[in-house]
DNA sequence: GTCGCAATGTAAGCGATGCTTACAAAAGGA
DNA sequence: TCCTTTTGTAAGCATCGCTTACATTGCGAC
């Protein structure tokens, strides 16, 4: 799985993100060892302090790369979509999707103390920011009648509606008799519904 | 602000929860050390063993607190309504209040591998079940001609947007730009109106 | 080409954490 | 009063993130 391999491993920042995810995808943040990913890489444990300051700034950009994908994500489902009201349905598809496909990753994606520390590395802030900004625009594209705040208003809660579903899930909160009749697939939809409901 | 002390502390097992239910209120679970806990306690490392098999169950214990706490502010919340239709939206109320005002408690109730565990302890699932009842009834309530799937439906989608606004804005991604001409008041009442929102 | 510097790796160790084991003290019932 | 159970302690293991001092190497200036 590797080769030569002298006394410079060659792009040992490259297969670090690249270990994290794989780690971040099994186990979610918590898994991720700097020692263990090393160890893997066939690296000292000091070696990756040459390529991240800390732990959490190789965290963050696994991160980013999480959210660089659901930016794509977004702009391929407007792109697919007939109308602008399709498109934002899609657009919230598109992040449940990574939601419940990769929920290692989205775990990582929203971590806590990586977007919202003092020390968060642009790459990170500007994929956030994308990601929003791929998000708000689907709202905004679905009313055009609406003014900034109202179009801010929608996106927010319908954001929230959609995420706080996914961490309720991911939580392992909806199970057994809360949802009873339900399946998880009409959950989804009534989700979906509720989050295109301008109230 | 201790007694005597002799070999025995008294009541460890209570001073542990309340130690770090403290703890937890200023910085979330991550903050909760057992070893802290046992030096400001005036105990050695190992006694905590006495009373918790491990670290999470001690965290269990105040996440239950937690539960219980907000099941009696749903029980007032619902009480002092003149109507069902109040009633619900006083206790969607009540979670945003515990929510932002003991956040560090709230993320404890959410710590993600504590209820959703094989060996979460009968106190916090039994605790966690009763809030859940809380809220379910009080939807349940505000429409008589609902089935019980549509309860469901309608609990668990309101359930989901309170928790992600509350979460998105705990984690920092609501900041600046994102709600620009809206003030986090305003926000919340959205969210309210989201959430009784019968789609 | 070669020489020197900056980049990148290593070895060893610090301090903190959760947890375990073997032993000591004390409380409380027979 | 004795003896069993409960509750505490001391010491230590494994793991983790991180730091420091040093070794190696690639690469650009000359």
């Amino acid at each position: 799985m590797a080769t030569s391999r002298g006394y410079h491993h060659g792009d040992l920042r490259a297969a670090l993100i690249g270990a994290a995810l794989a780690a971040a995808e099994a186990g979610g943040p918590e898994a991720v060892s700097l020692r263990d990913l090393a160890q893997s890489l066939g690296v000292s444990t000091a070696a990756p302090y040459r390529h991240f300051p800390d732990r959490r700034a190789l965290l963050a950009e696994v991160a980013a790369l999480g959210f660089r994908e659901l930016e794509q994500a977004y702009a391929r489902a407007q792109a697919d979509a007939p109308d602008a009201r399709a498109a934002l349905r899609e657009t919230a598809r598109a992040y449940l999707t990574l939601a419940f496909g990769r929920p290692g990753l989205f775990r990582m994606m929203f971590a806590g103390d990586l977007v919202d520390a003092a020390d968060a590395p642009a790459s990170l802030l500007s994929a956030a920011r994308e990601a929003w900004e791929g998000l708000y625009r689907a709202v905004a594209a679905a009313d055009p009648g609406a003014d900034l705040a109202e179009v801010k208003r929608r996106a927010i809660t319908g954001w929230s509606t959609l995420h706080g579903f996914i961490v309720l899930v991911q939580g392992g909160r909806l199970k057994g008799f809360m949802t009873e009749p339900l399946t998880e697939a009409e959950l989804l939809e009534a989700v979906l519904e509720k989050t295109l409901t301008a109230n």
